[in-house]
DNA sequence: TGTTCCATGTAATAAGTTACATGATTTA
DNA sequence: TAAATCATGTAACTTATTACATGGAACA
């Protein structure tokens, strides 16, 4: 149960899919996403095992909304999760994997421009951390707030520090792309010709 | 179609899919894992797509073995893949998101363990990740290596990179969270009474 | 009048995990 | 003789993605 699990977290306050969902967007985003069709029903399904429940609230534009909120149970299940030993798990990263394979292209120059367009995406994601952080609450002296944000804060210093080590991995990578295909160049002056074709 | 293109490239050379269970516990799982439950329908899925062709060969101990090796139709797939614009892709990473939701424990010296045991378990990773890099072939020089085990280098890389990173978060969190309960102390001396109860 | 926002969902599919089944050979 | 290694799988389940459906209200 996963997603499961954030949304109890983020039903502190009693809230609707769809504000669910655009908290997850805002907030959250960095290490988790979620989408509608993922939400509303794992919202039924929290609610049919007695985690939440749900009342129907008249919308001021739009449809009725349903708000749901913890029940004591919801809450121990909340805090059964958190309390959990913390573990590292696994992950998937796709563009590791195809930069490992890259040499199948048969395209020795496409290194350079792969991780080019890579950093170029990781710099956009970067700066919308940045941002986040820039109104943080408390600003510089931020660690006399309370538990909840300095714990949020601490979150998303995780997704700052990693995202500014994957940047510095790529100008690392650059760095050596352009040294070897010099040194190629210098060792096999065909090298050139054959890059064109 | 995800593990489909990580067994694609592993079978550059002809493997059974107990070889790919190895190869990818060994030299893949910095960036991706697989169970042999989900390697072996995969590999029968992609030879009925005709990526790929099987043939029966007698094992020296144990059972027959089927060993796969790529189609000219694979080895396309492969190289589409490959090419095709690199993505930062999404992730969810549960530590995160437990601390995020932290103080829903109740229990506000609760981070510091937790970041603790954190690191514990990085740094055990790192650990794994440089003993691979330091049994690296090519040793200091390694950018005059073919294309095959230079990229495979710049994949390492990212791993050592962002694991180096995560151990630097923890350190970080660790010094304000200690630095924090400390002035905390300071404010309300009652706080060391209600930590023990 | 078209686009965005509000609001909730279903259906089909893909991807991955956990648990289980089978059985020979080698090593301790 | 017990455990590890070799070797291939199935079944059930969980988790997430993609595509589609509906319809009102506000805004430009």
């Amino acid at each position: 149960m996963s997603l499961d699990h954030i949304l109890l977290g983020l039903l502190r306050s009693p809230q609707s899919g769809y504000d669910l969902k655009r908290e997850i967007d805002t907030r959250v985003r960095y290490f988790w996403q979620a989408e509608f069709s993922q939400i509303y029903p794992v919202l039924r399904r929290l609610e049919k095992g007695g985690f939440v429940r749900s009342r129907t609230v008249a919308s001021d534009k739009g449809p009725d909304r349903r708000v749901y909120s913890l029940t004591a149970a919801g809450r121990r299940e909340l805090r059964d999760w958190v309390l959990d030993p913390p573990e590292l798990g696994s992950f998937r990263v796709e563009f590791v994997a195809k930069l490992y394979f890259l040499a199948a292209s048969e395209q020795p120059a496409r290194a350079e421009q792969f991780i080019e367009e890579l950093r170029e995406q990781m710099v956009i994601r970067l700066d919308a951390l940045r941002e986040i952080e820039a109104e943080w609450p408390g600003g510089d002296g931020h660690d006399t707030i309370d538990d909840e944000t300095f714990h949020q804060h601490l979150a998303l210093r995780a997704g700052v520090t990693v995202m500014e080590a994957r940047v510095g991995w790529c100008d690392e990578c650059l760095g050596r792309i352009r040294k070897r295909s010099a040194s190629l160049r210098k060792r096999s002056p065909s090298f050139e010709k054959e890059k064109q074709q």
